[in-house]
DNA sequence: TACTATGCATAGTAACACGAGGTATATCCC
DNA sequence: GGGATATACCTCGTGTTACTATGCATAGTA
């Protein structure tokens, strides 16, 4: 896969996956590789930071939880990370549509 | 538009417009902005390097033409682009896709 | 003549994902 | 018990990429 690709759709990715349920960061690389069918292979040095600077940014919050006796830095979207992420979305959209008008000719 | 989603995309792009009819840098720029309906503002710092990274791969040539009585530095596709181009195009099908599959859950 | 659009080019900058490295704990098998 | 592996967190430095800013030159227009 050609990782340049991924620059800029990381972020509302992770917001969607926050957005369906609660989550931490080790399990959202694992899901992020399930649902791609491998297509994605997030590293942790790219999935930490960014979720440092969404929480920074309030777009999610964090807690520490016990499960499975491990215990898990979990994330869950804000108010404001749910705004973000449709405007995020709709970005996609019009932007992926536009290259394949372009490729589709 | 979140410029970094362009990231990665563009080499494809250019090769598509490239694999229709020579074109120069400066005609790219406004046909990506007509196709595009205005998503896409390619820069000339961010084309003209890219296309002498493509000649310099042999995936384009480029030629110096006068048309309109101007000056003008054509470029063509090369068959090593064409390959190079149909590869690229299915990146970009299979990494659109698994985002989709992602944000369409 | 001054301004705009056209047309080429590049040096420096910012944003982003990644590789590589670190720490710690739970589980499994020998 | 001990070693290997998977889980789980983190960060620093690096490379890639597109952009900003700038420069140069010419044709058309007001």
């Amino acid at each position: 896969m050609n990782k340049e690709m991924l620059k800029g759709t990381t972020e509302v990715m992770v917001l969607k996956m926050l957005a369906q349920e609660p989550m931490y960061g080790y399990g959202l690389i694992k899901k992020f590789d399930i649902l791609s069918k491998g297509t994605f292979k997030f590293k942790e040095g790219t999935l930490y930071p960014i979720l440092h600077s969404l929480e920074k940014n309030k777009l999610i919050e964090s807690f520490w939880e016990i499960s499975d006796g491990r215990k898990r830095k979990y994330y869950k979207i804000t108010e404001l990370g749910l705004k973000q992420y449709q405007v995020k979305e709709k970005e996609w959209q019009v932007f992926s549509q536009a290259i394949n008008g372009i490729l589709e000719i």
